[in-house]
DNA sequence: GATTTTTTGTAGCAAACGCTATATTCGTGG
DNA sequence: CCACGAATATAGCGTTTGCTACAAAAAATC
């Protein structure tokens, strides 16, 4: 009893992270509306029941997905702006964000920014409140270090992000891609005031 | 037979450009993957049989739609360019891209931009093919102005109008985007040579 | 007014959609 | 070795998708 209380596995089940590991790619190469049930369950070669035993539904797994990608992915954007002159920062931040949006030729853009048009309205509910989150964190940074005309400057930076993001999805050679962030950067460090109040 | 030989119109049929109009302000709002056949013959008040008699077929309006917003609000590039400083034209061409992005709000974005990342392949290679049109005619105007760092430039420009499509359709309030596009502009005037070649 | 021509409305096609009821298989505990 | 319980596979649910065959109806020509 001792030992066979801690958690019983009756049978071994299929591996559901693993799972959400496939989903992911799939849902990030073609998107929320252009994936189908019946494709996930041949990319994690699993039948329809065993999907919606562990996930849900096609949303469910989605946002097992977007929170996975989020987790994992999203640029750190305290350790980018952390130690940094502003200009120096949000010109790391842009190149990072092209780097890593181009750096999977079969997987373009920002999963998340790109969910968040997609057709459905629940799964573009969910990716655009993680895409909150995650433009939120940059946002903050950036007022924190600008109180003059941060909003406009956060809401900027936070735009050519997505402007990135789009490129890289419609795809925009990596090359590419990184010198116009480059150029970007050079920009902001131009423009920027070189030591504000941090 | 002189006079009825030009062209005849055997019975009055359905407007078949207030059609296309209607089913481009349905697919501005909805993204062709979230507009079915039966919303479309809702919309312009006709049966089935007649939009497939009129356009082909969904994606046939669609291609109509793309085409008669690219016609009527593309961005005029060339009256953008001409005559005005390469910074000031940059400026004026973010500042018009967030102020026509963000006009309506129930249509936000650009159509075409929004259009190339359809779930439909088919839907989103014809938005492709004319987004790469629109953008191309933008470009060559940067590069013809500067010849050193064009490309680069270019990409850029454009990187930052797909940022503003994106934040436009994702719902950012008009007035932070025009005051994004503003700052953004703001940089390039201060960053670009005053006077190139032209 | 009859005929021709063209569009429309009714009804429904096959396929794909997301999802699920049922039965079977498999590992475990007794 | 048997019964239990969990997760699977088979098969198919109802709905919606884009699209079309058919026939009735309306304008123009003769």
């Amino acid at each position: 009893m001792s030992e066979s209380a801690r958690k019983r596995q009756p049978r071994r089940p299929f591996d559901r992270q693993l799972g959400v590991e496939r989903a992911q790619r799939l849902f990030h190469q073609k998107g929320y509306d252009g994936v189908s049930v019946a494709d996930l369950t041949e990319a994690l070669n699993i039948n329809p029941p065993s999907l919606y035993a562990a996930y849900g539904s096609k949303l469910g797994l989605y946002e097992h997905a977007l929170r996975r990608y989020a987790a994992e992915q999203s640029l750190p954007a305290s350790a980018i702006f952390d130690g940094r002159d502003l200009g120096e920062a949000v010109a790391f931040l842009l190149v990072s964000a092209a780097e890593q949006y181009s750096r999977d030729a079969a997987c373009r853009g920002c999963l998340v920014t790109e969910g968040a048009r997609a057709a459905d309205p629940e799964a573009r509910a969910i990716a655009g409140e993680i895409s909150a989150v995650m433009i939120g964190t940059i946002s903050d940074e950036i007022r924190q270090r600008a109180p003059e005309q941060g909003e406009a400057l956060a809401d900027l930076v936070i735009t050519m992000v997505r402007g990135l993001s789009a490129a890289a999805f419609t795809g925009m050679e990596p090359a590419r891609l990184q010198a116009a962030a480059e150029k970007a950067g050079e920009m902001f460090k131009a423009t920027l005031p070189k030591a504000p109040s941090s």
